[in-house]
DNA sequence: GCAGGCCGTGATAGCTTCTCACCCAAGCTT
DNA sequence: AAGCTTGGGTGAGAAGCTATCACGGCCTGC
């Protein structure tokens, strides 16, 4: 990020080095038992230091915390940036597709981002930089598709409360369906990865695809 | 609930104001501080008490947070069934109105229910009783709409998966419906909540207002 | 009135995050 | 090349947490 040199010196490399590991076993640590059970401890441990030694690294275990949902945003991101620049242009069905899938790969990591928020907390500047850009990429594939239905009374107040889409061109009904598409799948994904379907034997799959269809419909 | 004489014993009154007592510290801590921060330790102290008395009352602290999410639960299904006895009939707007209501009023108890899931806990067999009774209302209310549009193929799925509504005689349609109403407003609801939309400049309440207009659409 | 059971306490073990003083080695500078 | 600075690692320790245990004392039911 910010270089001075071309190529850092040897104990940046080491530093790098040591935090991606420690962020490593972070993650397969969440996966297993959530974050909310995350200890710095059992991390130095498995790495086979002492536990004071990761404070060279983190600053405090909400530290370590704040960069995986620093790396889970920009993982999110890049799914969906990959998913968008992979057809011919702007596709929400793809879009959804990635979205699921990154979901699906890793549950705690989709909390981490979208789950219950810690009331103290606040998550710093530029993960907001990046859900603008996710963001931006919804607006995107919403205003490449065929307008579809009446106005809604909802899309005359987002003619007026636009300021979140940060000068994007896309018209009023295009904002309400990106909005649509993200409350909506994520309404199904939260509930699906938390378990609530568990008991009731149809397929979130089918459900998924069903809510998919109905906004390309509009 | 399993009363075996009408009057209760002093001990049995006591121990039930204690434990509300208990619970209801527990509540005020979780809506500051969230329920992973949840102390027994704290609790006793505001009451008084060294912190191991509270053990005679909550085997745990998971069997406190336990008893918490149980009564989230009834009380979430009360403030739904009392909506839907409100009116004349079966309303989904109604219903609506109430869970969002529920949900704003305590932010942390929408989240104890539907939020980040803690991968070792099981949840009790009588919340899915509980769940199950939340369900029939939205059922009856969906029940209650007049039919509207083709039959989709998710549709046909719900047809033939449909063991989780335990024999309730509502259309496919309205299966179909019910699911996309607790789905669409928990996206919604979820969101807002957990604050990711401050910044964004629109109304929640708007949009809220206005997925339930293409709720009732259909 | 009395005995039994329940309630509360202090002590204790084991875990956690996090701070501090110290040591040592790696690397930059002269 | 030698020395000094910087930064990594450790052990001890404070403060907090959950949870268990043995021990007193009050209340309750008989």
């Amino acid at each position: 990020m910010a270089e001075t040199h071309a190529t850092t010196t040897p104990r940046e490399r080491y530093r790098a080095q040591v935090r991606a590991e420690i962020k490593e076993r972070a993650w397969e640590q969440i996966a297993t038992t959530g974050a909310s059970a995350l200890s710095l401890n059992a991390i130095a441990k498995q790495m086979g230091m002492s536990g004071p030694a990761l404070y060279r690294y983190f600053a405090s275990r909400d530290d370590l915390i704040t960069a995986l949902i620093r790396d889970a945003y920009r993982s999110l991101a890049d799914a969906c940036r990959l998913a968008a620049e992979a057809g011919p242009g702007p596709d929400l069905a793809a879009l959804a597709h990635a979205l699921r899938g990154w979901a699906l790969a890793d549950p705690q990591r989709y909390f981490l981002v979208y789950g219950t928020p810690v009331p103290g907390y606040h998550a710093p500047e530029d993960t907001t930089a990046i859900t603008h850009e996710i963001m931006t990429l919804m607006l995107d594939a919403c205003a490449a598709l065929p307008p579809s239905g009446p106005a809604s009374p909802f899309d005359a107040h987002l003619a007026d409360h636009r300021a979140w889409t940060g000068d994007h061109p896309a018209p009023p009904a295009a904002l309400h369906r990106a909005l649509s598409f993200w409350t909506r799948l994520h309404g199904l994904l939260s509930l699906e990865l938390a378990g609530h379907f568990t008991g009731m034997d149809f397929d979130p799959a089918e459900m998924y695809a069903a809510e998919l269809d109905a906004l390309l419909a509009g």
